[in-house]
DNA sequence: AATCCAAGCAACCGCCTATTC
DNA sequence: TGAATAGGCGGTTGCTTGGAT
């Protein structure tokens, strides 16, 4: 009777806001105790006054092991553009292909960078954007580069879900460890990337221009692009970052291409 | 130094779907 | 089978910060 009129209470007193260092502690203890999910237990369980939706999204978004601070590199820029090319606004889905990036990361991202207007510092990026989504339009069989596999991938996991939803064990392996299919398919993700990496994307002449204006000339040197190509595996999605880098591989996607 | 403004980000809201009873 | 509940997702809001004037 007393926890019921609790948690009738607590439900009228649900804190708002931002997260203090002591709610996030409390959230950690419980999902290392027991594991992600049930969250709509975590107001009873530690005492925090946060409904289980804010409790699912302050872990999901800030605390979950894994998750990349700071700007996104080029190649995930990249990704996030032909795959909202692909998928449209399914953030959710996007994110899967980045490991460390959140819905919301990508999201914010994408409204801060491509959903503004009339900046010239966007403009490459909103021209380069336009490019892609047209000529992937123009082309039936959108390539090489697989958006094939990618949406067979989506189609795959949606045939098992029903598998992965009575096993949720398996469900939770899942979230917190991306598979290696994904892994794959997002080399840039590979430790030691980013930060040797300049921030460029590719322009429309091919050439690398810098996200951020930075003064230095980007540079495409041959370990990277090694790095790069040793990530990847046959038969899963690439992401081309230069049409003299990466010709010998079989299913690679060029800017220039489309 | 003060003010304004845009970018970035965290968090909330509402809707939809899946699950449970 | 239908209602209740929980979880997931996309859209939106509001706060903070840093740069420009």
């Amino acid at each position: 009777m007393e926890a019921m009129m609790g948690s009738l209470a607590t439900e009228k007193e649900w804190r708002k806001g931002p997260w203090t260092g002591e709610e996030d502690k409390l959230l950690s203890e419980y999902v290392c105790l027991h594991g992600e999910g049930r969250w709509s237990s975590v107001a009873q369980c530690t005492g925090l006054k946060r409904n289980g939706k804010s409790c699912r999204l302050r872990w999901v978004n800030y605390l979950r092991p894994g998750l990349k601070r700071g700007q996104l590199t080029p190649i995930e820029v990249g990704i996030i553009i032909e795959l909202h090319a692909i998928f449209g606004n399914k953030w959710s889905t996007i994110a899967k292909y980045l490991p460390g990036r959140t819905d919301n990361d990508i999201k914010n991202y994408w409204r801060t960078h491509f959903e503004k207007s009339g900046k010239s510092k966007h403009k490459k990026l909103e021209m380069q954007k336009a490019k892609v989504l047209k000529q992937l339009k123009q082309k039936q069989q959108p390539q090489e580069y697989d958006v094939k596999s990618i949406k067979s991938h989506e189609e795959t996991k949606n045939e098992t879900k029903s598998y992965e939803t009575e096993n949720n064990k398996q469900k939770e392996v899942d979230f917190m460890c991306p598979t290696m299919e994904h892994q794959y398919i997002v080399p840039s993700m590979h430790e030691g990337f980013s930060s040797t990496w300049p921030d460029t994307v590719l322009g429309d002449d091919g050439s690398w221009f810098s996200l951020w204006d930075f003064d230095d000339e980007p540079q495409c040197s041959a370990d990277y692009v090694n790095q790069f190509s040793e990530s990847v595996v046959p038969n899963q999605a690439t992401f081309g970052v230069g049409e003299d880098s990466m010709q010998n591989h079989d299913k690679i996607f060029y800017f220039d291409d489309i």
